[in-house]
DNA sequence: AACACGGGGGC
DNA sequence: GCCCCAGTGTT
């Protein structure tokens, strides 16, 4: 690290130890680092994911599951059912398959990056920021922020995602030995609060006068991305099947394979629409079905608009031999449905309980 | 290198 | 509506 280098960390770590946001998962500035499984469990709800969307998730998790052998030793769906809402359902999956093979080792994490990046789930970013923040390692940290706050230091306008080489080069170049983790943090903090992606608030930023993207004018105009792909549209049908068990109402959910779309999750019945494209618009019973009405979902790449269709018949019995479970109405907001299919219910009960 | 993989929030 | 977000794993 040359002395413009090091003036830029120190710039970036006094404004760090006036600055930082008080996140639940985080020790102060300058303060001995956090549990590592904290940092591992936050790291993992924090990929491709807003810290406010967050915050809830992880206080619910460290409340049921405290430590990475409680963790381990949760059942698939009880650690399913707490992920829902909060996307990226591979997320979970690894994450409970890394919390039993880290269990299975006593229950300590590995403190060096290539450990961390041997793990499920912990990819270049991951390992690197568990490695720095719970560990204190000097690792290279790049996220979605980093790479805007680089991109624009030095105004690297090649396109990403192949423009990453460089920003890495870059970030590694100005990431100091000491404090990495707090460094680390800090160029997130800038970029989530400061060096925002729209409107970057140079006037407030540390950096200002090391930055050759405010030089320019155009500050705003890094990084440069590739142009984004079309999102298709597709549909398909969901079935909703209700029955008296014990005199309560109930319905019928499933458990979606384990892997491709909402992998793992507890969910409706449905046509295979995420599967083929389109449904093939059978449904597990024969029918009769009455729409309940559309419900629209974006997704990372298609949209869908998926038709609800209640069960009218009364031929429940012959789904005995299909693997699901029926699951009490007065519960389900308890069974850990992924948004789409938690708003197909609301829809569903609103229908109804309008005809009853 | 490209694609699959959720969901919510900002404007 | 479009863009963005503390990315990873597979092909």
């Amino acid at each position: 690290m040359d002395a413009s280098s090091d003036a830029l960390s120190s710039a970036l770590l006094d404004w760090y130890d006036a600055h930082a946001r008080d996140l639940p998962w985080r020790s102060p500035p300058g303060a001995p680092p956090p549990d590592p499984y904290r940092v591992w469990l936050s790291e993992v709800m924090l990929q491709q994911t807003t810290v406010a969307a967050v915050k809830a998730y992880f206080a619910e998790f460290t409340r049921r599951w405290p430590t990475v052998k409680a963790l381990a030793a949760a059942s698939d769906a009880e650690v399913m059912a707490a992920w829902a809402g909060l996307g990226y359902y591979a997320r979970a999956r690894n994450l409970l398959a890394c919390a039993r093979e880290v269990a299975a080792q006593g229950g300590t994490f590995p403190d060096t990056e290539e450990g961390l990046r041997a793990l499920p789930g912990l990819g270049a970013y991951t390992a690197a920021a568990v490695a720095a923040i719970a560990f204190e390692r000097r690792a290279v940290v790049v996220d979605a922020n980093v790479e805007r706050v680089v991109a624009r230091l030095f105004a690297l306008d090649t396109p990403l995602p192949g423009g990453r080489t460089e920003i890495r080069e870059k970030a590694d170049a100005i990431t100091p030995e000491a404090r990495s983790g707090d460094f680390a943090q800090a160029m997130m903090d800038l970029g989530a609060t400061v060096c925002t992606s729209r409107a970057p608030r140079c006037l407030l930023c540390p950096l200002s006068p090391h930055c050759r993207g405010r030089a320019t004018g155009e500050p705003e105009r890094f990084p440069v991305k590739a142009p984004k792909k079309a999102k298709p549209a597709r549909n398909g049908r969901a079935f909703w099947i209700e029955r008296e068990v014990d005199g309560e109402g109930h319905v019928w959910l499933v458990r979606r394979p384990g892997k491709g779309m909402l992998g793992g999750m507890r969910a409706l019945p449905d046509d295979g629409w995420s599967a083929r494209a389109d449904g093939s618009g059978e449904g597990p019973l024969a029918g009769p079905w009455e729409s309940a009405g559309m419900v629209g979902h974006v997704f990372t790449h298609f949209s869908l608009s998926l038709n609800l269709s209640v069960y009218l018949g009364n031929q429940c019995d012959s789904l005995a031999q299909e693997a699901g479970e029926w699951w009490p109405l007065d519960r389900i907001e308890d069974a850990g449905l992924p948004t789409l299919f938690a708003k197909a219910a609301r829809l569903a009960l609103a229908e109804t309980g309008e005809e009853a």
